[in-house]
DNA sequence: AACCGCTTTTGACTTTGATCAAAAGAGCAT
DNA sequence: ATGCTCTTTTGATCAAAGTCAAAAGCGGTT
């Protein structure tokens, strides 16, 4: 079947499927199905019974959770290329979290029992898995001291870098993934802040910003300003890609 | 001979290694070594090559690292059961953090070659290192929600209850594990913001502190108080034992 | 008891970010 | 173009936490 080939060629791509070989990888797809989501749709919310886990096509998803007294805490916002749902594997059998389109998206379903089963029988699977996941947990490690030990302003900055091919050397234009709003809970911060923190921004390194487009002559203006406070010199290796 | 059968028989009761076969395990403890270290005694430093992971028996350890402009990120303190440094499995061969003794110590040495290859051949193994990964997981996302949706005083309240056995009912005696000003640091704040907020935690609470001691009647005083600004309902399950 | 070095607390002040309220801008349908 | 809705910005104010400085407390020695 067409659709159910080009799963499998699209998984290829991540880089914790990308090492199996091809029976494996068609396992795991057989239940695979696709399904289109508009913005503000809700996919699953926090303690629904844990069925699939998903991968991202295209557009944008934000994992959060609400706490008692109504707030909500991003857990993350993923796109293109990211898993998610995978986690609950290990868990109790419901999401840990709850799952909403943020920007209109393409996304597949997988059956989580599936992919249990072939971690559990495929060692080459289990050790991708380890590897993602252990990539995962430095990511963490590091939005846990930018939370600590940068700004507003600077986590903005910081933020923008990564949005960046890492070694470009001349002007660099860079458009925001998805609204402001969301971007400011996204890097833990309210609107009002975002917004005053970029001002703040554009005044320290002399970035152009233009609605969601940003410009700037060269990265050193922000790597200067914004990495400082972080422990990992620039080219911040390995934060970039990831599968949830 | 003797000491290695007592590290087989203490690694053992340790999650991600107790479901393992004696010889697997005699394996990885082949080439273990004890070692006792003082307070302050740094172990490694960040960006030291990674031969060793590492076992805590007693005592606690402390996981940093130092940003460009000098200041300390705290990613960790662990003390009896938790494993460290076992990420530079997956990584390229140099510890990310540097570890350094807080409370005097005895640990065990493990070389980091001989865990990646028993994890390569044991499935095993590396299912339960998946599962204990995906705590770790958990307890970080954990961290960064509380870190952002909870307050100083709240995140106190958080801390101390999660050094109780989560079922008591009556009065409770804790003790604090390290001195106050790491338990800031490890609590993202500053150690007069600490104090003050200490403080303001037993007025709203009525728990009482003498020194590094605190009493409470019953853990509602303070659940009430800590757990509203968070996702998941008191006994926060799951966020307590963990390997590193 | 007196002293030393350390941790902890307290006080005064500053800075950062949150909050509340309102205005401005952007996108879209009529 | 007009009106509607939603996002973003701006302004004024407030609260939380950080900073700097000094005092108090707490072992452990001598």
């Amino acid at each position: 079947m067409l659709s159910r080939s080009k799963t499998v060629d699209f998984l290829r791509e991540i880089p914790v499927f990308s090492g199996l070989e091809q029976t494996a990888l068609e396992r795991i797809c057989m239940q695979a199905h696709d399904l289109d989501a508009v913005k503000a749709k809700l996919l699953f919310v926090s303690g629904d019974p844990a069925e699939f886990f998903y991968v991202i096509k295209s557009g944008w998803v934000k994992l959060f959770r609400e706490t008692l007294d109504g707030n909500v805490a991003i857990i993350d916002i993923l796109t293109t290329g990211h898993m998610f749902g995978e986690t609950s594997i290990f868990e109790d059998g419901a999401y840990p979290y709850s799952a909403e389109i943020v920007e209109d998206a393409a996304i597949i379903a997988l059956p989580l029992a599936d992919l249990k089963q072939e971690i559990e029988n495929n060692q080459q699977l289990a050790l991708a898995m380890l590897t993602s996941m252990a990539r995962y947990r430095k990511q963490q490690e590091q939005e846990i001291e930018h939370r600590t030990m940068q700004n507003a302003p600077q986590r903005i900055g910081c933020f923008l870098l990564r949005l960046t091919r890492q070694n470009e050397t001349g002007p660099v234009t860079i458009h925001l993934p998805y609204d402001k709003t969301l971007l400011a809970s996204r890097l833990g911060m309210q609107p009002e802040t975002f917004s005053r923190a970029l001002s703040k921004l554009k005044e320290a390194t002399g970035i152009r910003v233009k609605g969601a487009t940003i410009e700037l002559d060269n990265l050193e203006q922000l790597t200067n300003y914004s990495c400082a406070a972080c422990s990992s010199e620039f080219p911040c290796k390995d934060i970039a890609a990831s599968s949830s």
